[in-house]
DNA sequence: CCCACCCTGACAAATTCCTGACAGATCCTC
DNA sequence: GAGGATCTGTCAGGAATTTGTCAGGGTGGG
């Protein structure tokens, strides 16, 4: 869900505001001082910044200055009582992405909130060039993005447990990893269970991957300790 | 240089906006109608549309209802002196960009503009799908820029949520995407849905385009995790 | 009013997961 | 090195989850 940094130092208007955006499904964190909305919109990275200019500290322009500047291209929109047309102008110049003036209609501003998210995030998140995370051994070939696993380049079908005990394993390659451990990364935050859930699985992996399921030579057997990926 | 097309019926006004917006270095073309100004947006494809809500024909919200509809993202602003909260929020809920009211000054809207384009400009331009504009895996063939689909040289219709469903899996061919991205992509980024709606308009592409949909080539299921669009 | 489209919920089908049993391995103690 | 205790491998069946498909209703444009 889009991330909403709300820079403005009128308690009561960024409390109403955060609960309006709260209520159409956006996580909000407010910031009432300019150096903190800096801060969080640098550590944050929100998809919107909502900037108020009279801000105690920095002025709201300086705000969005630095940003622009220090290469932070995230939406700005500016929330501000000043209505010259000149300061609109100077807003847009440096970089801002829409501009209210107080008094604003509430359902206006949630409008052009979402007007510029659903352009900015519409098109696609942030892929087309990622990095190829791919992983390589023996004659298998793992690529994670198509969640696809080749042997000797035919395709074959790992079910999704399997898939993500694999990466588990080989995430922390050469390293042993115990059962409850790979219960935690695998099967989410549970108790310890006692049965042959992990081993079956293991078992499963080695009988599609390994040459010879008997003998592996990737996914070892640490006795009482657990199991190691071996590339 | 980009281009504007401007739909605008009050002659004295559209000139003049024409010469300040060809004076800032942008390319424009004037529709004096909506059906005009529909046409235009289709075959000419500008960056922009400037659009004014009262038309001698259609209504401006109709213009833009038509466009969206039929897959016409480029951006929007809305002129017009229809300055009602009800009015721009129904804009914004149609698609708009963008919403000024009349009397407006010329520097604002310049930078409005502009700041539109340079929102707009920056990452579209990679798209991979937008860059290039036909498509085609086994007898299938897409002309995104029109629309249109065809099949062993037969066009077949896809109704507009099917064609958005099936783009945003080319524009990420080979990679997994899983049911919530698409929602948001596809439906907006408010979704939270939890039922098959996703899995209808998959399962109705597939009877269009695969030839066999009970095993599908292009449009693999990802069980746990979501679809991949196989070229 | 009709039609296209979209969404929803229900059900069936497919897939995956887990469990418990048992056999085989390994370790440890004496 | 034998024997028992523990740990691991494997299997099959049913349980649980996820997906495919369909029909019906709502909506809005023409």
């Amino acid at each position: 869900m889009a991330r909403v940094l709300l820079v403005e130092d009128n308690v009561d208007l960024a409390y109403g505001l955060q609960n309006n955006l709260e209520i159409e499904g956006y996580e909000v964190r407010v910031a009432e001082r300019g150096e903190t909305g800096l801060e969080q919109a640098r550590e944050w990275d929100p998809d919107l910044i909502i900037l108020d200019l009279m801000l105690p500290d920095l002025d709201g322009y300086r705000v969005l200055q630095h940003l622009r500047k220090s290469g932070v291209m995230t939406p700005v929109l500016i929330l501000t009582a000043r209505g010259e047309e000149s300061d609109k102008v100077l807003g847009f110049r440096l970089g801002a992405d829409d501009y209210v003036t107080k008094p604003f209609g509430l359902m206006e501003l949630l409008a052009r909130v979402e007007a510029i998210l659903r352009r900015v995030q519409g098109p696609s998140v942030s892929d087309a060039v990622e990095g190829q995370d791919a992983e390589e051994f023996g004659a298998v070939r793992i690529d994670v993005r198509s969640r696809t696993v080749l042997r000797d380049g035919i395709e074959l079908s790992l079910t999704p447990k399997e898939l993500d005990l694999l990466l588990a394993l080989i995430r922390r390659r050469g390293a042993v990893v115990s059962r409850l451990e790979l219960l935690q990364e695998v099967w989410g935050h549970r108790a310890a269970v006692v049965s042959r859930t992990v081993d079956t699985h293991i078992s499963e992996l080695r009988r599609k991957l390994e040459e010879e399921p008997s003998h592996p030579r990737h996914i070892l057997t640490l006795h009482k300790a657990g199991y190691r990926f071996q590339p």
